[in-house]
DNA sequence: TCCCTGTCAAGAGCACTGCTCTCGGTTGTG
DNA sequence: CACAACCGAGAGCAGTGCTCTTGACAGGGA
């Protein structure tokens, strides 16, 4: 992969690595906010100020552990795509979102908890974030194509200026109704807000531990989008 | 209201009271996680020290903060319930939340973003935290008893884990059918993920601005529960 | 081969944080 | 009136992100 490197080069993109394992490793047990240059360096047995050789601010390692976290997400939740029948990949979709987000809480937080104090997602960011949605996208596409999709006939048709912003998603989904596409977002909303809560200790005393109530929602939301 | 105390303890509420509020002035402009005892002392012309004669530690000040977010919310809620129509009291509890959150971001995430690292929520917490989702069940019940609730017919009935963790919330609303409970979690879900989506800037490029989204899904998600 | 240039780790230092402890002064009460 | 409780000020500790300077080293051209 970096066979035609400098040897000089070659350590940087593995110190690189190092650093950001490490900070991971940091980032799961004392979490987003708490990640500290320091002790990172501190773990590495090197000096804090080396590390600026390799992020020039804590807030770039942060977005590296950002997109990585994007990514290993997006991965994953494809991942468990089998393009298979619609409804049974919609579930193990949303099972796999599920999994890696309790397996990786604190990612999980970094990416769609509450956004860190003066730190500002670069742009760079954008395109592994939306991994997971257009992924839902393609899975009702192939199902629609595949007529294993009913509109159901209490969707409303969005208007006005709704009508105007689903025109985004009509260009990655032309396929697609227009109400279909809402509900999708609707859906997607769900599916990180029951994610969130469960992970965030918001179900507890109510649906936790949530694996009963996470595959119900599942199955009603797919059954929502007219899936079957 | 506490006219009997001595100065001393008038003089101790009234200041613990201007702390918080500086604190809260301190939260909308940096954030929870970047809140500084310092910071909140110097502004009212203290010394830092002199703060934990009032709060024993900074998390006992975020404890404060995030009990009275959850109040401030819960009563925004309740003065929007105005006991008529269902369906519009239901939207326009939505909005109530959904304006409360856009109006205090800091305070929203404090209660609803990624768990402060280190922090432990102490149970004072949750009788407050519980104000909204009491609402919207007893708007439900309200709408049941008035005749204005249709079961939906592809609304599964809960079995197994879920139908016992379902009980709980059956004490608290006797006359729901355990379907409409289930789905009720699932909306009270879709509400808050919705919310943070739009808060935490992850509609950029979809549904934002969110207005005509946010107040379709409401709709949405009422006939989702069978309110009409 | 030599030497210059760019890269690197180390360390000191700055301004900040949460928190503890001690020291006096004030206030309320027996 | 005296004593105890309370309170604010200040110093101090260990930690943070980040900057700057210093000295060592490697790569590539002359």
């Amino acid at each position: 992969m970096n066979a035609g490197r400098t040897a000089r080069e070659r350590a940087r993109a593995e110190l690189t690595e190092e650093i950001k394992t490490a900070a991971r490793r940091q980032l799961a047990t004392v979490g987003a906010e708490a990640l500290s240059l320091r002790a990172v360096s501190r773990e590495l047995g090197m000096v804090s100020s080396a590390l600026y050789r390799y992020f020039a601010s804590r807030d770039e390692l942060l977005t590296a552990l950002i997109i990585d976290a994007y990514d290993a997400l997006g991965a994953a939740a494809e991942a468990a795509a089998t393009g298979g029948d619609p409804v049974d990949e919609w579930i193990a979709i949303y099972a796999a979102v599920r999994d890696w987000a309790r397996a990786n809480p604190q990612e999980y937080a970094l990416i769609y908890g509450s956004p860190i104090s003066g730190y500002k997602a670069p742009q760079t960011t954008v395109a592994p974030a939306t991994r997971v949605p257009l992924l839902l996208l393609s899975v009702l596409q192939r199902a629609q194509a595949a007529g294993r999709l009913d509109p159901p006939a209490d969707a409303p048709a969005p208007s006005g200026a709704l009508a105007q912003q689903t025109e985004v998603l009509v260009a990655l989904a032309p396929d697609l109704p227009p109400a279909v596409l809402v509900r999708t977002i609707i859906v997607w909303t769900q599916l990180f807000g029951m994610i969130s809560f469960e992970l965030f200790g918001q179900l507890v005393g109510s649906m936790d531990p949530a694996d009963e109530f996470f595959a119900s929602a599942s199955r009603q939301m797919a059954a929502f989008l007219g899936l079957r």
